[in-house]
DNA sequence: AGCCTTTGACCAGCG
DNA sequence: TCGCTGGTCAAAGGC
């Protein structure tokens, strides 16, 4: 597929990463940047996370317009890939990009999910279109350094995973929620389901702290999340170098063409999810989705309003996903921190059900169910 | 009974 | 043209 070179980012010495950690508190995403900004990069162009995304925010291009009426399931994501015509501008990043490619928006953009960037994710300032159609804007340069540094720090993420964003509320809600579910796989959640359309691609990629999975029981099913609607399972097909196949989902409402792909890390985690197409119907109510989602906000969940969408029109909307492992520990769900607005649902957090099976990540080693049919 | 997962096979696109 | 890979289909079985 497209794989798009890794820049690599020098990381700053460790040690600055290890103030991240200091303190007892885990840094949020906002932190993490601002810290890694101020030490790192002084003399960067930009200032602080915190101005720059108080600067996207202001401004109007903050909010693309194809944001609007999206919806998007959100999680933390870590990663966000397009795909599919339909999605092409959906991030805003590629603006020269072919559109029906899936492309990754930004070569950087897989964090580890315990820095929870998909705060900046659902930031509209990670989204907003880029300045100028050769360069990147301020917020791109900055998403862009926030997911290498976040890959260098994932070596300490397994720390982090352990805590979770003391700041948003909702996350302790989430917590709360996905530490009681150790199924799903993959929560995705979704901040502003608004109409019924999912953008399309938006991939998330997300990393469980091994042991997390490990004291998570992982389940047989690769359920990836909840975004709010249902799935169903078509395929699966192995991946080259990784032990754990890519997955294939279907929008089981009827006639929905949206599809999305789970792709797993090496250790099983779930290092993307992407969408294609976008959903033609509303999120089935809570309660439906309650049995993959496990209760969880079942009511919060309520799914995003299409109103909402309207109010908040981008950044919250992309979809985000957010693995699950982390979500039990409630890492993230970052919907909150870069979100400008709250939502009100914040609704996905239900997706939180699905929390993650992986557990170990390596049940996908295990063999699968014998039930499997045997070929005839 | 209906829905979902699993999984080998099939097909298409690409180098 | 061949081989590889991605994506999808559909039978079998489970819940």
């Amino acid at each position: 597929m497209t794989t798009t070179p890794r820049p690599t980012i020098l990381l700053p010495p460790r040690p600055s990463m290890d103030t991240f950690f200091t303190g007892g508190l885990s840094p949020g995403p906002m932190t993490l940047v601002s810290s890694f900004f101020s030490d790192n990069y002084p003399d960067s162009d930009c200032r602080s996370f915190s101005q720059l995304l108080a600067g996207a925010m202001a401004s109007p291009i903050a909010r693309p317009a194809f944001f609007t009426d999206t919806s998007v399931p959100n999680g933390n994501t870590s990663s966000v890939k397009q795909d599919g015509a339909e999605n092409n501008t959906y991030l805003g990043f590629k603006q020269s990009r072919p559109m029906n490619l899936l492309v990754a928006p930004s070569p950087l953009f897989t964090v580890p999910p315990g820095l929870s960037p998909s705060g900046l994710l659902n930031s509209p300032a990670f989204f907003s279109p880029p300045q100028s159609p050769f360069g990147m804007s301020h917020q791109q340069a900055l998403a862009q350094v926030t997911a290498q540094a976040a890959l260098a720090a994932q070596s300490h993420m397994h720390m982090q995973a352990q805590y979770q964003p003391a700041p948003v509320t909702d996350s302790t809600e989430l917590l709360t929620h996905h530490q009681s579910f150790t199924t799903g796989e993959a929560s995705q959640q979704q901040m502003l389901p608004s109409t019924s359309e999912l953008p399309s691609s938006m991939v998330e990629s997300s990393d469980l702290s091994h042991s997390d999975r490990k004291q998570q029981q992982p389940l047989a099913v690769d359920k990836p999340s909840d975004d709010g609607y249902n799935w169903r399972k078509y395929g699966q097909k192995p991946i080259k170098g990784s032990e754990y196949p890519r997955s294939y989902y279907k929008c089981t409402h009827l006639n929905c063409p949206v599809k999305k792909k789970v792709e797993r890390s090496s250790d099983g985690q779930i290092t993307e999810i992407i969408y294609k197409g976008l959903h033609n119907h509303e999120q089935p109510p809570s309660n439906k989705r309650a049995k993959d989602n496990n209760d969880l906000n079942g009511g919060t969940n309520s799914q995003a309003k299409p109103e909402l969408s309207s109010q908040v029109p981008s950044g919250d909307m992309n979809k985000r996903e957010t693995i699950p492992s982390h979500s039990v520990h409630g890492r993230e769900q970052e919907s909150n921190q870069a979100d400008p607005i709250e939502l009100p649902g914040s609704s996905d957090s239900e997706e939180a059900g699905d929390g993650t099976t992986r557990a170990d990540g390596r049940d996908d080693d295990d063999e699968p169910n014998p039930k499997r049919r045997q070929l005839s």
